[in-house]
DNA sequence: ATCGGTAGGGTTTTT
DNA sequence: CCCTACCGAT
């Protein structure tokens, strides 16, 4: 008898299609092949197609699957019964079910409405945002009685409300006849168990270098939370203890009052939105799948006839909790055994923010158990065996250089902060060792990490390196292999199509990508073109914002550069009529009028409006007919009002709704990592690993949240104070919150892994003010930072919409200098009273109205300061803004430069600040700062910290006057300093 | 070198 | 809301 053992895992899938398996696929390590032919190998035992359910998450995925299918079983299977096979999307198999079995699904959840197949799916949030928003007004309305200080507490928050209702649906949690099961109902309070063990570990002593103990982490994460707010109610003296907090109030924060009602609110407004959308014919991705889950889960009929002998799920990392146990329920029973295969990676689930649960695959054998048992509580459904299963893992990569898979292992294990720990040892367990080169790629592999000055300065590193990759040709080859033969097809020089540029966001890319053009260098922006950022979209908003508003500046200015208007003589059209400060209908030509005349004629019929609009400039092209059939199926049965429909395309212009620019020319490729999943390259370019950019904290804004342990949670209560009734911040759910949220940059390190295995050669690093995950992999891996930081900078901060300008100081900034702000000089100086800084008494009053921080006014005045000066239209009811334009207005120079930061070396110290204004004239330079104080009396003190400016400036700006000015913007006063 | 306190700055991804 | 970097004290 012949001994073979087959050691390859991945023919051991291939061949292994009985029984329970869940397969760790890697990055390039084949997975699409080995789907197909196991699927293959299953039709080859007589299996018919249409009883192996096969499905991934995205579109691409699905269609490539199924092509392949084809192909190499088309001469033995009928395409057309191919065609039909279930190989599909997840969210298009539900859609499946709910359209043939699920009308009646809405009676599950005792709901009177039915789910005709006609339906629609709400796909653009920004779209799905705005209905729920019409919703909740209305909602509002109707039970102000009983949720009179929740609604108070929520007002502006309903997004963040749609968001809770999408995560618990994902997590499988509905109400049930108008209320919450017992379960539903425990799941929402929290887990007390979970979140008492988490607080005694983080409430834990810490050994301090010193020898004794110093603050712990739980103290540590509130107090940074005690500054920003305001806690009326909150004895420091009764909850810390010196070193940490003190333990006696765990459960008197977790058992809070108020909760209850929350979970009441919470399960009237869920059920309400269902009603709201099912009377409308609609429904978003999330109920889809709830309702194709309950379709199952409460008809034994249904489901014995959708069960399936052979399921095998792709990119199962990207799974949900209720998604997997719809899954288990499509798997038929035989003999106690399914035939079920999970194909994914761990290292490359990045999708958190929708909901998806890594643990379904990280803890694959565990979720079973558990799911079962959820699914059988009150009905035995699943009958099979769940204990019995095999893990097989692919060792192979088809697509890197050894160097990158070595090094991509690494990027798991970095620090998103300073001072994160990394629980190692679960990924030591996970990914003993980096993937087996398949390629060699030899010499031509490198990875760099390079450092940029600033943001501009980071745009021209990336750029050169492209020219420096493509001029050096010797340097830096491409090796071309067979991939089915393993040979080496050519040694070529780079192109730029073998380049790709990442970065953790979009805007980076956009910023990047115009710069390349800029400088000569071909580039796409790998998600498409954004629809309503097209010169199309931005005329068909700037009409209908003129529809409802004839004085709105933002529609005029393109409708009137369309019209070849430069930008000076529209801001002169309108500063004329601002004079007197009332906003009048400014002065335009006929024609324009008589179009909107027009348009205002046929204001009901949105679409013949759009159309109109598209029709004038003979848009009749891919990008018009496009933002017709969105905004039609949008505003299908006329739902939304002129007024929503601004809204949404207002928040569209940089998200949804892409279209193909149909570019195959030779250019570098520029996209989000989100974007790159699945694509490989020869050379990327991570760039913007910049602190802030990546990783990002995911910060869950609102005023109410949920967590698995800390349940349903305000962050707001209502008392009285000062015989006043006030909103006041919610030390108890602040502190729940630090307590039961993980340091969460596991998925952004997941990112990084995702980013640095799409290289398949060459793999660099950019930043210009590099994050712990650049600084932690270059002292993983040895490899230094390269940079120069012979620079001086002086650079104003970007505002939207308008140019950054740049100025240089002269003098050399070294890296390790000691840097001082002007503020600090000033408290050094004799006369300093010590309280300076601090609020008066009567502004410290001010915050107890709504959570408003100590500085906000300050900050808020100077930010529309700063737009004003360049250009920008501010309405604002606050007088301060209204006086600041005026001020403004009044200066009459000749350029106005707002908020410019500097560097200004002296000695061995580096002052570093903010001038608020620069008003050039001709014969002198004003250098302008602005106070929100109620007197003059720190003035001494602003004569040193404006006296710093005035050095910075005149040394810029060699022989010429300069002149430092105050103003008060609260006691509407201007002070020349002398 | 380490610790606690303080100040300032920036904020995402999309089936 | 959270991170980094600085400052002063030890």
């Amino acid at each position: 008898m012949a001994l073979i053992t087959n050691i390859d895992p991945q023919q051991d899938l291939i061949e292994s299609t009985e029984g329970i398996y869940l397969v760790d696929a890697g990055a390039g390590t084949g997975k699409t092949y080995s789907i197909v032919n196991r699927y293959k190998n299953i039709i080859d035992k007589n299996v018919d197609p249409e009883n192996i359910l096969l499905v991934t998450f995205t579109v691409n995925a699905a269609n490539q699957m199924k092509q392949r299918i084809i192909k190499i079983l088309s001469e033995k299977i009928d395409v057309f019964k191919l065609l039909e096979a279930p190989v599909m999307t997840f969210h298009s198999f539900c859609s499946l079910i709910v359209k043939k079995y699920g009308v009646s699904s809405p009676s599950y959840l005792g709901l009177k409405n039915y789910l005709p197949a006609n339906f629609d799916i709400i796909e653009n949030s920004e779209f799905e945002s705005e209905m729920f928003r019409k919703f909740y007004m209305s909602f509002t309305d109707r039970h102000r009685n009983i949720y009179e200080n929740i609604f108070y507490i929520l007002q502006k928050e309903s997004d963040n409300i749609l968001k809770i209702i999408k995560k618990l649906c994902s997590l499988g949690i509905y109400p049930e006849d108008r209320k919450w099961s017992k379960d539903a109902h425990d799941l929402l309070k929290g887990d007390y168990e979970a979140y008492s063990a988490l607080f005694d570990d983080l409430n834990k002593p810490e050994a301090s270098m010193k020898g004794g103990e110093k603050f712990n982490k739980l103290k540590n994460r509130f107090t940074s939370a005690l500054r920003d707010k305001l806690y009326p109610d909150l004895d420091e003296e009764k909850i810390f203890d010196e070193k940490r907090v003190n333990s006696d109030i765990k459960d008197e924060i977790f058992f809070d009052d108020l909760q209850e009602e929350y979970i009441s609110f919470l399960k009237d407004i869920y059920i309400e939105y269902l009603e709201f959308l099912l009377d409308r014919n609609q429904i978003n991705f999330e109920f889809m799948v709830m309702f194709a889950y309950l379709t199952l889960l409460k008809n034994e009929k249904v489901r014995e006839k959708l069960q399936f002998d052979y399921v095998m799920i792709d990119e199962f990392q990207d799974t949900d909790e209720i998604q997997f146990k719809l899954i288990m329920l499509l798997c038929r029973n035989l003999n106690n055994k399914i035939n079920l295969c999970v194909v994914g990676d761990w290292k490359q689930g990045i999708y958190g923010f929708r909901n998806t649960k890594i643990e379904n695959i990280t803890q694959f054998g565990n979720s079973l158990s558990l799911y079962k048992d959820e699914l059988n509580q009150d009905e035995t459904r699943i009958k099979y065996d769940v204990t019995d299963f095999k893990k097989i893992t692919f060792e192979n990569n088809y697509r890197s250089s050894y160097k990158i898979l070595e090094f991509s292992r690494e990027t798991l294990f970095v620090k998103g902060s300073a001072q994160e720990e990394v629980d190692s040892e679960i990924i030591e367990i996970n990914f003993k060792e980096p993937l087996k080169e398949k390629f060699n790629f030899d010499e031509f592999a490198e990875i760099e990490f390079y450092q940029a000055v600033d943001k501009s300065d980071e745009y021209q590193l990336v750029l050169k390196k492209i020219s420096e990759l493509l001029n050096e040709k010797e340097k830096y080859k491409i090796r071309v292999y067979n991939k089915a033969t393993f040979e080496i097809i050519e040694e070529r020089p780079v192109k730029y199509s073998d380049i790709c540029v990442l970065s953790r966001n979009k805007k980076f890319c956009l910023e990047l990508q115009r710069e390349a053009i800029k400088a000569g260098i071909p580039a796409n922006y790998g998600g498409g073109l954004e629809i309503f950022s097209s010169e199309q979209g931005i005329i068909v908003l700037a009409w209908l914002r003129l529809l409802s508003d004839e004085r709105d500046i933002q529609g005029w200015i393109p409708v009137l550069e369309m019209d070849g208007y430069t930008y000076p003589e529209i801001k002169g059209l309108f500063e004329k009529i601002s004079e007197n400060g009332i906003r009048l209908i400014p002065d335009i030509p006929e024609s324009a009028a008589k179009f909107l005349k027009h348009l205002k004629s046929i204001r009901n019929n949105l679409l013949g409006i759009v159309e109109e609009i598209l029709g004038k400039y003979n848009f009749n092209d891919a990008i018009g007919n496009k933002i017709i059939s969105i905004i039609n199926s949008w505003n299908k049965n006329d739902l939304i009002s002129l007024n929503e429909l601004i809204r949404i395309i207002d928040r569209s212009k940089n998200s949804e709704h892409k279209i193909g620019t149909g570019e195959n020319t030779d250019a570098v490729l520029m996209q989000t990592i989100h974007a790159s999943k699945g694509m490989e390259y020869p050379v990327v370019i991570l760039s913007n690993v910049n602190n802030h950019n990546f990783p990002v904290f995911r910060q869950d804004s609102g005023s109410i949240y949920f967590h698995e342990i800390s349940g349903v949670r305000s962050k707001k209560f209502f008392a009285h104070k000062n015989e006043y009734y006030f909103m006041f911040d919610n030390w108890k759910s602040d502190l729940i919150r630090s307590i039961c949220k993980k340091n969460n940059y596991d998925e952004d390190r997941r990112l990084l892994y995702v980013a640095a295995t799409r290289a398949m050669q060459y793999l660099f690093f950019t930043a210009y003010s590099p994050s712990s995950f650049m600084t932690s992999l270059s002292e993983r891996t040895g490899k230094e930072i390269i940079g120069n930081f012979d620079y001086e900078i002086i650079s104003n901060k970007p505002i939207p919409d308008k140019t950054v300008t740049k100025i240089k100081l002269p003098g050399k900034i070294a890296k390790s200098k000691k840097f001082l702000s002007p503020h600090s000089l000033m408290e050094l100086a004799p006369d300093v009273e010590p309280e300076y800084g601090l609020p008066e008494p009567e502004d410290v009053e001010q915050p107890f109205q709504f959570n408003k921080s100590r500085f906000e006014f300050g900050k808020i005045v100077h930010e529309a300061a700063n737009k004003i000066a360049n250009g920008l239209e501010i309405n604002s009811d606050i007088e301060e803004i209204n006086r600041i334009k005026k001020f403004i207005g009044y200066l009459n120079a000749n350029e106005l430069k707002p908020e410019i930061d500097f560097l200004y070396p002296e000695g061995d110290k580096v002052i570093r600040g903010t001038i608020d204004l620069l008003a050039f004239y001709d014969d002198r330079i004003e250098i302008i700062d602005y106070k929100t104080d109620r007197s003059r009396k720190y003035e001494d003190k602003y004569r040193i910290q404006l006296g710093i400016y005035k050095k910075v400036i005149e040394k810029i700006y060699k022989g010429k006057k300069v002149i430092c000015r105050i103003y008060y913007v609260r006691l509407d006063e201007t002070v020349e300093l002398s």
